[in-house]
This record gives structure tokens, sequence and C-alpha cells, in this order.
DNA sequence: CGAGGTATTGACACACATCAATAGTTGTGG
DNA sequence: CCACAACTATTGATGTGTGTCAATACCTCG
């Protein structure tokens, strides 16, 4: 579980090229999709100086017996990465560039805001343009132009490895990936044992 | 629950474009990413004629208090589908028009030869190729072109909605995409009650 | 001060999309 | 059984978004 920093999740093809599966931000569980595999498929990079909290397989175990009410959340937020996994498939599979690169930014900076919720509307990241064609499916190259293209439309101001996103409702619509509300009634789930 | 039938999962985007997100096949469990929202982010379309078998919120979580080693078991299923989506976010995202059909290919071929072992290299499947340009992120017509290239390098046989895997190893090197294998130490689960 | 990584920009190439036309297939109703 | 409409497959011509290659500038760190 990943405490402090960013760390990125990657897939790497037989071409030699990457793919970055997951960008990983505090309160995230790192690997759990390797725990289903004999082999781990994914590879974990720091981008900046981590702080981690180790947990066991046994203490997975546990958490279905002693604590049901943890299990099932943890089955929810699994299905919660599923969807964001489709909703990339989606971006990555039918949109062009700018959609690609606007759905990046904005949905760092919704994760962002979830935990810091006084965050504005800028933010830093360690991330290289290189780094973020892998995210996206694009060269760094491109990435690039498309950045420039952002400013130029006056949607984004960058700064070194710090954006400021200058109209979040247009990028949003540019991105093309609907809203997503949590489930409010979570009554079906078993109650906390005390 | 999907019994027996073809379904797939899909997602349609602003522009009214569409990207299929999962095949559906019999044992799968349909609509549970969905779960952890308010509204439901896919659209099931039965592909075939299909027998389901519902399985209510209540029962769900009732299976986390009294099924533990069963609700460890469908964590593990919904990792495995993380995982999934992950290779096919690589396919889509770093590869060409010939390595994603090839890829989906023989995904198709593997799960198929999960429910009937017996299974030769040929299978039948309903999918029209805008379904699959839907799937692997093209053009009818590029699915077309493509299937063409696969035939005249011998690697595939079609006859309407059947295909023929000449050379699986060839496909499966040039889909890229490794060969996953689950885990077989399990013995960090809880046990099964009885 | 030099070296290696990163960002930026331009010229060019190519994979795939788009548009269009035809043929084949399926299903429906008279 | 035929006629018609709608869908699907196939093929060609052309357009375009993104990749590739290359050169330069910049920045960081030893």
């Amino acid at each position: 579980m990943l405490i402090e920093g960013w760390v990125v999740s990657s897939m790497t093809l037989a071409d030699g090229s990457r793919q970055i599966v997951k960008v990983h931000l505090p309160g995230d569980i790192l690997g759990s999709p390797s725990v289903a595999l004999d082999r781990a498929a994914e590879t974990l990079t720091a981008l900046t100086p981590v702080r981690l909290r180790s947990i066991g397989l046994a203490g997975l175990g546990a958490l279905f017996t002693r604590a049901p009410h943890l299990a099932a959340l943890l089955f929810l937020s699994a299905q919660q990465e599923r969807i964001i996994l489709m909703d990339r498939l989606c971006s990555i599979g039918r949109t062009s560039a700018e959609c690609r690169l606007s759905a990046l930014l904005v949905h760092l900076h919704d994760r962002l805001k979830l935990i810091r919720p006084d965050l504005g509307s800028r933010f830093d990241h360690p991330l290289t343009q290189e780094q973020i064609g892998d995210i996206i499916g694009l060269t760094a190259v491109h990435v690039n132009r498309v950045f420039r293209a952002l400013e130029e439309k006056r949607l984004i101001l960058r700064d070194g490895h710090s954006v400021e996103l200058l109209d979040i409702p247009a990028l949003r619509r540019l991105s093309g990936v609907p809203v997503r509300t949590l489930a409010q009634d979570l009554s079906w789930l078993p109650q906390p044992l005390d």
C-alpha cells in the first residue's frame, strides 16, 4: 500500500515498447492484480521517493474470514479499478491524442483532489513527456505537440512539472470520459463487526 | 451469470463511437464492475440467444459473511479481469492492427478451450467485423483487410463466422501478449467451511 | 565543465480512417 | 416463392493523425 509518493505500474511488450497501465497515488494498493497469477504481470517503478506499508498474503486471507466488511470494500475497489481501466481502454482505443491527454490530466486532477480536497486547478507531477506517452499510448514527441495545442487553446498552462487546468469543464468534455459517481446504496454489504 | 451464449459489454462515447470492453462467454459474471457505481457504466448486448442465472446484491453480500472462501475466489477473478484489461490496454495502445487481431483470436480460442477442452484449432463466433473492430479499436474496413493479410500469411482460415487458427504459436508470438499462468499456491486463501 | 537526460521543433513516412461502390447475405412480408 | 430492404463483407482511392528520424536547446548533476 502506497503511503506517499508516485509509482507507476507498467508492462513491457515483446518489441521493447512499454505501456504504463496505472499511475499509483497515495492510498493505492500496489501489485494486487498479480496475486491471481504465478508470475507478476506488472513492473512497479517509483517516480519519486516513496513510503510504503507492506501487506502480506496471509493478512489478505485473514481479512476475508475476520473482516468480511473490509473484504467486500476491497472487492468494490477492485471493481472500481476495472471501471478505470475500461474508461482508459475507450480513451486509447477510440479517441484522438488531444482527448487522451485531457482525459489523463482531468483524471489525475480528480484523484489528487480526493487526497487533498483543498487542491485548486493546478497540480505538480513527476511525469516526463515520455512517461505520459507510455500512459496514453503516444510517442513523447507527439505528447509535446498536443501539450502545445492545449496551451494554444487556453485550456492549460504549464511550468515545468506543474500543470494548471484553465477550463476543467471544457477539458472534461473534450476528454469524452463521463463523470462516474460511486454507488450510494451499500446496504447490501455485510455490516462491520463492531 | 452467463450460462450459455455470447454477450458483449460495451461503452458508448460522447461522439457516438463504441468500444466493446469485454466479450463474455459462459461462466462469466456480467455487469460486476458496475456494482461499485451509482449508474451502470456498461451496456450489455446479447449476440446470440442466451441463458442467464441472476445473482442479487443481497446474495453477493451474504457470500462475504457466509462463504469467505468463495468471496476470496470472486476477488481473485476480479483481479484476473484486471489483468485481461491491462493486456488489452497494451495491445490497443502499443501494437499494430495485425497484432491486435491475432491477440483477440488467440484470446478467444484460449477462453473457449477452457470451457470445452476438446476444442481443436477451429471455433465459431457470432461477431461481425464491425464488432471485432469495436473490440480492438479499428474500423470494420480495416478489420477486413487485416483478416485478409492473416489469411495470406497462412496463419488463419475463415469460413463465414468460423475461424481456424493454422499456427497458434506464431499467432501468439505475433500478438505480443505473454502467456499468463494462474497462481498455483493459494494456501493463503481462507479454507472452505465444509 | 562536460555528460546524459529531457523538451522542443521540423521534415517526412506510413498505418489506419474515411468515403464510396459493389456484391453477398439475411430476413420480412406479400 | 418472390421482391424488397437492411445489414454485412469486400475492395479501391484518397486523406490524415501520429510515428520516425534528426537537430537543437535546455537543464541537472557529477
